[in-house]
RNA sequence: GCCCGAAUGGCGGAAUUGGUAGACGCGCUGGAUUCAAAAUCCAGUUCUGGCAACAGAGUGGGGGUUCGAUUCCCCCUUCGGGCACCA
């Protein structure tokens, strides 16, 4: 009988399905384990190579924690919710609803193939009314929430509004927008709408107008994460900011917890180097600037207030309040003009000219508090509205950006630190002896920092201060295709709650669900549903993308719940996720997004941890091979003009041809630095691209058009060079290698081992289908030690110590390879095994139990066949793993290097028992030793148990 | 500009706490089998010199610590990823 991947993979598919095999209980008397995936978005174009990775190593994780003993919830999932799905529901004009489903069973069917072992009875989905209700029911509990800073976590709004209506805002210490003050008889005679505005100014969500990131081609707000180089990341759309009325998550209420929570997780330091980035927490101090002539007042923030003296002007957010206030008519015609000019720029403006100094002066001046000196109001793009407080002091001395500025503008320069004592040092390291600058004289900058945040605080004009780049999270979307808001407004616009009996507020259903080309969403032309609450309007908004996968986690552990989103036992039970795998691109969103969300269950005692996910693996991306051929940018004789990347680079004209990408299969030899083209690739590339079937292809050779080859006097044939690079495996490259494919081919089993048998699971990899062979070459290796001769070949006799010895090296590699992650030497390790084995002609049963048990994780189909042909009955997923026995590991005698100073000089055999002075003195005597200590002294001899001999002369 | 990470044969990559560098696979070379091919099996494969035994060099480059460095420390180069006017 030979190896048939095929029908064993199909047959064990169908067992497994029947048999309910990985159904996961809440099974309490176990120990659990919990191994998760980033849950895919259904998108329509289907799985490549590079997605199953990260799949294939949790399965293989999840695997043999069960054969361990552990009771191992391992689930999958969809993120059908968001841009992406809808996006693509439009460009193929169908509804998203449709659209989702057919690629969710797609998407499973693909899975299917590859003999995972997820539980889809705990499937979720996060645009099923049934788990949105859930998604809803946070959003409520957050809305109804504030984060009190003195408590350090989430408190309800109900106390907050005793608290106002006891002392007003004296003794509340909480995360707001803005800052305001006042008294219980103020609140007192508050009406509901101003209680509703003042309540929604501390909620952990709130509705505010802010300045937003505007995707108009996508017709919604973004979140910051969404947005790359100033464009949107879905389709590269160009953003602007813009002033909307939104919903936003008070995730910096959360930013030092964010923070301080990465040293309590087991997380790739990229990752968390990233995450720590993204949060941008410096510290500093507020100060408070007094406006000559006005009586309003600037405070900035800095984390130089000991550069104070050297403060020589302010400069303000062109969006700063204050801006339109203090403005002088002299100046009022400059600033218009500046501000106009500042609206007309895109994010990818700002960010591609950020070297330009720009600006304009308001003609009012401000008192340097230290120097009492009036100094001079600028306003500047250069100063983010949304950082600080939107206002700087600038110290030309102190800060690249306001030197240059100064320069610029000609303003005034005092050096106010010293640094001639660190000659290395830039004006941004906190170093040097403070001069010009009062009290502060002769000081090391870090004592001058805490002289002065004294100095201040005494003085009453400012205090210190954290601050952090973590922004708010937009929260609106103007789109159709996401969980509704459970909000609703009476005419005054006074918003409240849906109750929960009223969960899930349904998505309606609506044929025209594209977005606008103005900020109103889908939802408001729906007038039936947004006024489906007498007297009030619902909110016509949707949540963002990372909503629903902000807590999905939690629901598999007890998926169908309708009273709660997860009973309390189960998640006492499971707990947070011990593993989780996913790509490397959700770093500071979704992770974010979800440990936000997961801290705010935890303080109002939802959830039993603080931390989602214990232990985090980016995996590395699959990447493929890209071919390009050469295309002159100018037509030659009116014909497109293609020419061999060596050709054009010995005529020296690389700066004027164009890189087009073409499928790789047309392509001999591709992948290797000789990869070309011949006159029947030219053909079929032809055929393919018909556009270029007059072109022109030329090489060093010969000239090649319209089925005419024209040598140039040698005999070659066409031979054009194409340009190799590896890159990602993307549709647009042609390079897209399918799973479906190679399982067609190989079977599920060969390709799972081969995808781990790559390279180590976080590293990036290029895809080569050629190696697979090699894999596939060992299973039938390894079938052949049951089956010879097509002959079932498995006997009962003892193994050999020897034998055992094979069996045991392998178990023990494999089974600590397997917890470090390390799954491409597993694979090796299962190499160097049955090759030995295959030596050995060993077919005995106690060798070949364990050896199947053991493959069970990454071969599932094949180990299940191989169980059944050693005559077991049940399925070999639910067998023990095996445990290397060390007695068959031990050597009676140990070949030692022998090394003269560090250099392999001779090899010896010691018993293990042999003494040192014995092996030292044996070593010594040794003849090829000899040679090398001829005449000169022995310093020393190092002996390292079990490693080597080393003989130190000199 | 700032913050991470990486660099090992022709290629993908091995090498627990510093202890025989190149496991395993691909590719390549030679051989067996075959009428022939595929498949399979055996042997070889870091580089230089040598028929060989063997000798020398060798983990991006330069220095250091050590009896001994792919591994630890300092400097530099290149590549990859992330952030980007954050006061």
């Amino acid at each position: 009988m030979d190896y048939s991947p095929r029908s064993i993979e199909k047959k064990w598919k169908k067992y497994w399905d029947e048999n309910a095999v990985y159904k996961v209980y809440n099974d309490t008397s176990k120990p659990k384990y919990y191994v998760l995936d980033m849950f895919p978005y259904p998108s329509g174009a289907g799985l490549h190579v590079g997605h199953p990775l990260g799949y294939i190593a949790s399965d293989i994780f999840a695997r043999f924690k069960r054969m361990k003993g552990f009771n191992v919830l391992h689930p999958m999932g969809y993120d059908a919710f968001g841009l992406p799905a809808e996006q693509y529901a439009v460009t193929m004009g169908v509804h998203p609803a449709v659209s989702t489903n057919q690629n969710i069973k797609m998407f499973r069917s693909q899975m299917d193939n590859l003999g995972f072992s997820f539980d889809w009875s705990r499937q979720v989905n996060t645009s099923d009314p049934n788990y949105y209700k859930w998604t809803q029911w946070i959003f409520l509990k957050l809305y109804e929430h504030y984060y009190d800073n003195d408590a350090d976590k989430a408190m309800p709004i109900s106390d907050l509004i005793v608290k106002f209506e006891g002392n007003g805002t004296a003794g509340v210490n909480a995360a707001t927008s803005e800052d305001v003050s006042f008294t219980a008889e103020a609140w007192q005679k508050m009406s509901p709408r101003e209680r509703a505005d003042i309540l929604m100014n501390y909620r952990l969500v709130y509705r505010k107008e802010s300045m937003v990131n505007w995707c108009e081609a996508l017709g919604t707000v973004l979140a910051n994460d969404e947005v790359k180089d100033g464009v949107s990341e879905r389709g590269g759309h160009p953003v602007v900011q813009k002033p909307i009325i939104q919903w936003s998550m008070r995730t910096t209420a959360y930013a030092e917890r964010l923070l301080s929570g990465l040293n309590n997780v087991d997380w790739p330091d990229a990752l968390r180097a990233q995450q720590t980035n993204w949060i941008g927490r410096s510290e500093g101090g507020h100060m408070v600037f007094d406006i000559d002539g006005h009586g309003d007042k600037i405070k900035v923030f800095t984390t130089r207030p000991d550069t104070v003296f050297g403060a020589t002007f302010m400069v303000l957010a062109p969006e700063h309040e204050l801006v339109a206030k203090i403005t002088t008519n002299d100046q009022k015609q400059a600033i218009d003009d500046y501000l106009e000019y500042v609206n007309s720029r895109s994010e990818l403006d700002r960010i591609s000219e950020v070297k330009n100094v720009t600006g304009a002066f308001t003609g009012a001046y401000a008192v340097n508090p230290m120097t009492e000196e009036n100094i001079p109001i600028w306003i500047s793009e250069y100063v983010l509205a949304g950082y600080g407080t939107g206002a700087i002091m600038a110290v030309p001395d102190g800060d690249l950006r306001d030197k240059k500025f100064a320069e610029h503008f000609g303003l005034n320069i005092i050096p106010v630190v010293d640094q001639t004592m660190y000659p290395d040092a830039g004006p941004e390291d906190k170093v040097g002896k403070m001069i010009n600058s009062g009290f502060l004289n002769g000081m090391e900058v870090k004592d001058a920092i805490e002289a002065t945040l004294e100095e201040i605080e005494r003085k009453g004009i400012g205090e210190r201060k954290i601050n952090y780049k973590l922004r708010d999270a937009n929260y609106s979307r103007q789109r159709y295709w996401g969980e509704p808001v459970p909000i609703k407004y009476d005419a005054d616009g006074v918003d409240s709650r849906l109750p929960d009996n009223e969960l899930p507020l349904e998505l309606p259903e609506m044929e025209d669900f594209e977005p606008g080309n103005s900020t109103e969403a889908p939802l408001a032309r729906n007038k039936e549903w947004i006024h489906s609450y007498e007297g009030y309007r619902l909110e016509a908004d949707t949540m963002p993308g990372f909503a629903g996968s902000s807590w999905y986690f939690m629901r598999y552990m007890d998926p169908n719940n309708d009273e709660a989103f997860a009973s309390k036992e189960a998640m006492d039970y499971w707990e947070s996720v011990d593993l989780y795998i996913g790509g490397a691109e959700h770093a500071v969103g979704h992770l974010m997004y979800s440990r936000t969300w997961h801290k705010f269950l935890f303080d109002i005692g939802l959830v039993p941890t603080d931390e989602p996910f214990k232990k985090l693996v980016n995996q590395g991306m699959i990447q493929g091979v890209i071919e390009h051929m050469y295309l002159k940018k100018e037509k030659t004789d009116g014909f497109s003009h293609f020419i061999c990347a060596r050709h054009a680079a010995e005529l020296n004209i690389l700066d004027k041809i164009a890189k087009i990408p073409v499928y790789v299969d047309f392509v001999n030899a591709y992948g290797t630095p000789d990869s070309y083209m011949d006159i029947s690739s030219i053909k079929r590339f032809i055929e393919w691209r018909p556009e270029y079937k007059n072109a022109i292809f030329e090489c060093s050779g010969g000239v090649y058009q319209k089925g005419e080859y024209k040598s140039h006097g040698t005999a070659n044939d066409l031979h054009m060079f194409t340009d190799s690079e590896v890159g990602k495996m993307s549709k647009r490259y042609f390079n897209v290698v399918n799973p479906d494919d190679i399982v067609n081919n190989y079977g599920a089993d060969c390709f799972r081992m081969y995808e781990m048998f790559l390279g180590p699971l976080e590293q990036a990899k290029p895809w080569d289908t050629k190696g697979i062979e090699g894999v596939s070459k060992f299973l039938r290796k390894l079938w052949s030690l049951f089956y010879a001769d097509g002959e079932l070949a498995v006997s009962d006799e003892a193994p050999t110590k020897e034998e055992f010895k094979v069996l045991h090296t392998a178990i023990k590699k494999i089974s600590t390879d397997i917890e470090r992650l390390a799954f491409n030497t597993c694979v090796s390790a299962f190499m160097v095994c049955v090759n030995d084995l295959k030596k050995l002609n060993s077919h005995k049963r106690e060798i070949l139990d364990p050896l199947t048990r053991m493959l069970s994780p990454f071969a599932p189909h094949l180990a299940e066949e191989l169980w059944q042909v050693l005559g077991q009955e049940a399925s070999v997923t639910t067998a023990d793993f095996p445990v290397a026995d060390e007695s068959y590991l031990k050597e009676d005698s140990i070949t030692y290097p022998i090394c003269i100073n560090g250099k392999k000089r001779a090899t010896a055999d010691f018993a293990v028992d042999t003494s040192k002075e014995d092996m030292e003195k044996a070593s010594l005597e040794l003849e090829a030793i000899q040679k090398w200590i001829d005449g000169k002294t022995i310093r020393k001899v190092i002996i390292v148990p079990k490693r080597m001999v080393n003989i130190v002369v000199g």
